[in-house]
DNA sequence: GGAACAATCCCA
DNA sequence: GGGATTGTTCCG
């Protein structure tokens, strides 16, 4: 034995598997200059080979069990330390493993396309474009006088700097001879530079100034600036009324926080669908901004990801997934929309971006503003508490009244569309206008039943009815997509002949094409918008004028502004209300204030007719009134006596509290359901018999498992997160923050 | 997540 | 008994 040798370095790596330990591995000599936290590195795992995350030098243990690392990926770090603590953070909450979360927090288009097969780990620079560029240098002037193409380069470059290969041969046409010259006598050099694909390429934005604001907008802007310099984290709500200004807020907070040094990230909730906030950014900001959105290619993102990484850009607009873009120094950021469920991402790792963008800020020091027309409950009970700042924005900027709604019951009526709603369209079709009828539910019927033994068509797997779609002749489970042919017949008895009971868009645009027969009318929800752009080109139909009904889903309510319309007609606006969700009344007040917001043309106020069997619902009743402050505190009273959490752990752990807490509340949670899916299944194998079935299935699209395991076996820990994909009671979505809307 | 191993089931 | 299927464990 030596008696100096030097102790082998040992590296901390977490691998993106479901394992929530990392694992140690020796560095080999020819690697320790470049092994460095932060990289990605290749390594022996099992059998097989896999990229793991460098996170930090170890101490030494006993090492002789150690395998070695194959390669290190990167040349630059691309995580900070302060970015580990957010990634360890939400790794803990979330039940995830860090190595899962990291590889969520970096662009896709970094990793390997296919590690398998192959042993050669593409280290992800395979992405990256580069371009040539031409540069002066002082090499000494030849004897011999330079050829005149040659001397013109040199003139050029020299006077004028730079020269990228496209542009000089754009001026002097094919000159690469003469520039192989130049290099060769030291006069020139050559430099690679990396190219990054802008995604607004062929888009170009009218600079605009900031505007002049209203004393609300003033007040609101004030008490934030006044925040921004502390440097401390200061958590807002900004609840202002549709149309109130808010972006423009937004835009000027950022502009400070610019001035002071400091950088902006701004999330939204589909950035695809909200080109004109986009559009507003860009007009103020010029090219500064970074977007991060699922509309951008690999390549993009993963450009648009490293300008941010190398401090190019101050200001990120984005999806939530931009919740981890790797900004540095951040000084505000905005969550617009701040009540959308599109922050949550439901798949892998299961986060809520308007929630980390507290957590995140808290680190940060941050300010962190939330914006909304509708604010979250949870939002809202943060304010009451004194954990949330409050902002308000009570009037519309041009002082635009709010649209008048009627009512009509529908008690006891026949049909979709009322008499009132026909004529009132009618109207609005003679006088030129455009029309929204929004129906939040797509399909033909709700469901169909047997109209002999009254039995419903229902899904096999998910346990709600099935929804019969005419256009493609299928019932289908909006859960899970599984699908029949239909009408078809009863499964109970046979019958041939099945009722198709409740309304949905198809349905509704079925009877308006029989009742208008020559307007011109659009249908829009996720079955009409499945194609690339097909979205963008109803829109396009409504704005130009080629269209004059819109029948479509929440979907209608999201990003974009219908300038003309003057009619809005709600067809059962309790729709959303009876999910199985302690969330439904606030969903449903949210959407109808949302859905209001799209009535009204230019200085004129529009008009809302409302069809509902129960009008009087208060979710209903607060949302003609306007009466945000008048529903959160009956919706408060109405969760307090059904015993339902009041916000989210996390949103009230974001605010104060460690992350251990949280996850303890929720281990209570989960121990609570244990003994609730305990008795259901023990009711259910007396009622029905041992199930038939194997206790997971794996079906349509979710590929998920549905599974429900014993508690013998396993801790609780990894009881949640079996849970966290258990989509079959409602119970469980409630412990574990996940809401069934989330899932279809 | 997946390979390797252990337990269990099914049928003759 | 043995092949197939399902469950469990562990990976540095």
């Amino acid at each position: 034995m030596a008696m100096h040798q030097t102790p082998p370095t040992i590296v901390e790596v977490a691998i993106p598997l479901p394992l929530d330990k990392s694992f140690h591995y020796l560095v080999p000599p020819s690697l320790l200059e470049q092994a460095q936290p932060g990289k990605r590195v290749l390594v022996p795992f099992g059998s097989r080979k896999l990229t793991g995350y460098l996170l930090a030098f170890a101490q030494t243990e006993d090492c002789t069990r150690l395998k070695e690392i194959i390669d290190v990926l990167d040349s630059d770090p691309l995580w900070t330390d302060g970015e580990l603590e957010f990634f360890r953070w939400v790794a803990c909450y979330y039940l995830s493993p860090l190595g899962e979360v990291i590889k969520t927090a970096l662009p896709a288009g970094i990793n390997p396309r296919s590690a398998k097969g192959s042993d050669q780990a593409v280290a992800g620079g395979s992405r990256i474009r580069r371009e040539a560029l031409y540069l002066p240098a002082d090499g000494a002037m030849p004897d011999r006088a330079l050829g005149a193409k040659a001397a013109q380069l040199l003139e050029l470059l020299s006077t004028e700097g730079e020269f990228t290969a496209t542009e000089l041969r754009k001026r002097f046409g094919s000159c690469s001879p003469q520039l192989k010259r130049l290099m060769e006598l030291g006069l020139v050099r050559r430099e690679e530079r990396e190219l990054f694909r802008d995604p607004f390429r062929d888009e170009t934005v009218q600079p605009d100034r900031p505007r002049q604001l209203n004393q609300h907008q003033q007040a609101a802007l004030d008490s934030l600036l006044s925040r921004l310099d502390s440097r401390e984290f200061s958590p807002f709500l900004l609840h202002g009324v549709t149309g109130s200004g808010k972006t423009e807020v937004y835009l000027q907070a950022i502009s400070h926080t610019l001035a002071l040094g400091m950088s902006a990230l701004t999330l939204v909730p589909e950035i695809s669908l909200t080109p004109q906030l986009v559009r507003r950014f860009r007009a103020r900001f010029g090219d500064g901004i970074a977007i991060l959105h699922s509309g951008l290619s690999d390549g993009e993102r993963y450009d648009e990801w490293r300008r941010i990484r190398r401090g190019l850009v101050r200001i990120v607009i984005g999806a939530r997934s931009a919740i981890f873009a790797p900004l540095e120094r951040i000084g505000i950021i905005v969550v617009d929309e701040e009540h959308d469920s599109s922050f949550k991402q439901s798949d892998g790792l299961r986060y809520n971006a308007r929630d980390l963008a507290l957590v995140r800020g808290r680190m940060e020091g941050a300010l962190v503003l939330l914006g909304s027309a509708t604010p979250l409950i949870t939002s809202q009970y943060a304010v009451e508490q004194g954990r949330l700042g409050l902002l308000t924005l009570p009037e519309r900027v041009r002082g635009i009244p709010m649209p008048t709604v009627e009512t009509v019951a529908m008690q006891g009526v026949k049909g979709t569309i009322s008499a009132r709603l026909l004529q009132a369209l009618e109207e609005t079709l003679a006088s030129g206008e455009q029309s929204i009828i929004f129906l939040n539910r797509r399909g033909f019927a709700t469901f169909l039943v047997c109209s002999e033994c009254g039995q419903p068509l229902t899904c096999p797997n998910c346990s709600v009815t099935l929804t019969f779609h005419r256009g493609r002749g299928q019932s289908v489970c909006h859960y899970c997509d599984f699908a029949i042919p239909a009408p078809g017949i009863c499964p109970g008895c046979g019958c041939p002949e099945l009722k198709e009971l409740g309304a949905g868009t198809e349905r509704v645009e079925h009877e308006l094409r029989e009742l208008l027969p020559h307007a011109r009318i659009l249908r829009m929800d996720s079955d009409t918008t499945t194609g690339r752009g097909s979205h963008d080109r109803l829109l396009r139909r409504m704005n130009d004028g080629s269209a004059d009904i819109l029948i479509g889903t929440q979907m209608i309510t999201k990003g974009h502004d219908f300038p003309s319309v003057t009619l809005v007609g709600v067809i059962n606006a309790e729709a959303s209300l009876h999910m199985p969700d302690f969330r439904s009344s606030e969903r449903t007040f949210q959407l109808l204030c949302q859905v209001f917001g799209r009535a009204g043309r230019g200085d004129t106020p529009g008009r809302v007719i409302l069809q509902a069997l129960d009008p009087g619902h208060y979710a209903i009743q607060c949302a003609i009134d306007h009466d945000s402050a008048g529903f959160y505190r009956q919706e408060l009273e109405f969760r307090r006596e059904a015993g339902y959490p009041p916000f989210s752990f996390l949103a009230s752990l974001a605010l104060s509290g460690t992350c251990e807490e949280a996850v303890e509340q929720r281990a209570e949670a989960a121990a609570r359901l244990l003994l609730n899916i305990k008795r259901e299944q023990k009711l259910r194998t007396e009622l029905l018999g041992p199930a038939p079935a194997p206790l997971y299935r794996l079906r349509g699209r979710f590929r998920r498992r549905i599974l429900i395991k014993s508690a013998s076996r396993s801790e609780l820990r990894r009881l949640i997160v079996a849970w966290r994909d258990q989509r079959d009671s409602s119970s469980v979505r409630e412990a574990m923050d996940i809401d069934p809307l989330d899932m279809s």
